[in-house]
DNA sequence: ATTTCTAATTGCGATTTTTCAATCTGTTAA
DNA sequence: TTAACAGATTGAAAAATCGCAATTAGAAAT
């Protein structure tokens, strides 16, 4: 459940460009000098956080991927984000006595890094950057979460997985990990277990991808891209 | 395409607490005097911006309501959000370079009030208070989005539709103004005009809603809540 | 190598939603 | 008042997706 690693040194953290402190300019390093915080991994499959609790505390993934799930009454899941190396989440903490929104399980073992919602807050006053850098991010996940909201109301199942498999290959032509299951892919794209596996069976069949002990290859992109816009 | 109604003044606005200058205290307000905006009337169906745009105005809606679309490659469209009155739109310019990432038109005739990014990015650098206020309203919008996003993904169309109009309807009993067509009710919700209409039309042969010209009534609230959790 | 267990696949009927076409309704303009 | 028109409704058939059950595949444990 959580193994403590460390403390974490912001200052000389190797994924600082890339962290909410990326922002800072040199003379405003000192600024969080002191800034504590606890470096922790996760194995796959374990809970950082459950909708509702009420913790101070936000994260920075600094390797792996973090599902963020939202259920509804009868239990189904909707995988509402995936957390990628670099990601702030768990920020809905920065609104005064919000409560978290989700439960973030990790994909995979991870390894993160955990803030005081205090300590930030109190950064947030005495650097505007570090306080921009945060609604930078909230307003790229607003476009996120409309671009996946866009997919998911306007594509029908075919569609929507090609769309999932380019995004998350990137421009890779090599094998790539992917850490979800069927049912977690259905999950974020609104379908169920069984759709999902015959689209993909369909497409292995076909050479269109290839999948080997976790990882998946796109073959023919040209095919998955006319998929997306043809239907 | 737009009528200009007038000079807006932040500090005497009658809207201001609603608005992202609410958040100031009384020394602050200074900041704001010689903050310039424009008060803006467009009537039903007009275009506000349309995506890919880049004018540095950013808009706060003081009446009516708004809707922010995304298309598709086929010309498909997603209604991603229903702006109401007090809240700010267009706030992706806020990010460097980019463009609107939606059409923004009028749902019935509206006045807005419109702000440079620019000013208001200088703001941000003089007042924290500001700077959180836009980061808090941007939380909340992936909040709101996501939650969009969790009913379009998880449930059936009747009760996607339920939902709708129990969260648009609110806690009042009486009629409400619903200025969206079964057309747009459908690009938001990611259905077709016809679903709509069909869940609609038994809907009020069954009396457990209403309309009359232009106007929504919920006449049986439980019925409909267990639409939504039922199914 | 064998067992065990969970995830993935496949078939098939049921259900939901879409699609296309026709009709109806209400509003606006003349 | 009537004509014209756009939005709403309805029917019927097609297509997409689901839901259940049976089977297979693959990984981990013994």
């Amino acid at each position: 459940m959580g193994t403590l690693v460390g403390q974490g040194r912001c200052l000389t953290c190797p994924i600082r460009p890339q962290s909410l402190f990326g922002c800072l300019e040199e003379k405003e390093l000192k600024l969080i000098e002191d800034f504590q915080t606890r470096i922790i991994k996760f194995d796959a499959g374990d809970t950082i956080y459950t909708e509702g609790e009420r913790l101070g505390l936000i994260y920075t993934l600094r390797a792996g991927h973090v599902k963020l799930t939202k259920f509804n009454s009868e239990g189904n899941a909707q995988i509402v984000r995936l957390v990628k190396p670099g990601d702030l989440f768990g920020y809905e903490k920065l609104i005064a006595d919000a409560s978290y929104m989700h439960t973030a399980e990790a994909l995979e073992e991870i390894e993160l890094c955990q803030l005081s919602v205090d300590n930030l807050n109190k950064l947030r006053g005495e650097s505007s950057a570090v306080n921009q850098a945060i609604t930078e991010r909230a307003l790229m996940q607003v476009m996120r979460t409309e671009e996946h909201l866009t997919q998911v109301g306007l594509l029908k199942s075919k569609a929507r997985l090609a769309w999932f498999l380019l995004d998350w290959v990137g421009n890779s032509d090599e094998p790539v990990a992917m850490p979800l299951s069927r049912r977690e892919l259905g999950q974020y794209l609104g379908l169920t277990v069984e759709t999902i596996s015959r689209h993909f069976a369909e497409w292995k069949r076909q050479s269109i991808v290839a999948e080997k002990q976790g990882t998946l290859q796109i073959l023919e992109r040209d095919t998955l891209n006319e998929v997306v816009t043809s239907e």
